[in-house]
DNA sequence: CCACTTGTTCTACTTCAACTAGAACAATAC
DNA sequence: GTATTGTTCTAGTTGAAGTAGAACAAGTGG
């Protein structure tokens, strides 16, 4: 199981974990029904706080990934997915993406903004 | 031309207005060759500060988007896209993933790592 | 030439999320 | 019972984000 992390990247190391582990769960080295290391063997292997681990522990249990309970550590409760369609449109949209010539950015913004039309957070006033 | 801003999103307000001016761009809502408002009048309507505005230019500068002069302000340099086909391979990919029950997150995981495999600012020891 | 506009580049300050640190506690495993 | 492990606190540091103000340089337009 590799769970990479990378101290100097711009993204949360909370989120890179979690991204970490959901990569790990579709590339299937990570497989449903296996238990990750707890979160104080984890945050010391990866030279990370104890917090930081359960903050990506967390995150992933809200989504359904992760099962967590105390005394035995956290289980992943991943139901088998078929990622061939998505790989293969990844692919596509990626070729097309460059073929376009757009930028990560771009592409990353067209991304969001399809998955997240508005911001979830409270936002009172609206946009602006 | 529309340029929206979420105070409350998470994230950061030039982020935001750079990808309002990618996706403007993208939908034709603006257009090559147009001048974008300067920095201090948009500041002023977007009620934002000067510098961060200035932060989003640079940006769309960097990725060749945006051509900043003083003395004439920001005018964009996009070059026409077709974006048909890239627009085609999103509807498939968020089909598919919708279709495999991944969440935002993952997927957004997903495209990330595959646009992004390794972090590109300067990091003298790598992964641990 | 001159006034104005506008990006560029500084310094300085505040705010807040991210991260670290330590501790006490509760549920589970063995 | 004992050890393990997640849960929940408080508290502190760090750095990015954002604001604020100013001086400056290169254009625009009269």
């Amino acid at each position: 199981m590799f769970l990479s992390i990378h101290p100097q990247s711009s993204q949360p190391l909370y989120e890179q974990l979690a991204g970490s582990v959901r990569a790990g769960i579709l590339d299937g080295s990570i497989s449903d029904g296996e238990r990750l290391p707890s979160a104080r063997d984890l945050a010391g292997s990866l030279d990370l706080n104890v917090h930081t681990v359960l903050r990506a522990y967390g995150m992933l249990r809200e989504e359904g990934l992760l099962d967590l309970r105390r005394g035995r550590g956290a289980v992943i409760t991943a139901p088998a997915r078929d990622l061939d369609a998505v790989t293969a449109a990844l692919d596509t949209l990626l070729d097309a993406a460059e073929r376009a010539q757009l930028s990560p950015e771009t592409l990353l913004s067209l991304v969001r903004s399809r998955l997240n039309p508005v911001p979830t957070r409270l936002d009172p006033e609206g946009p602006r």
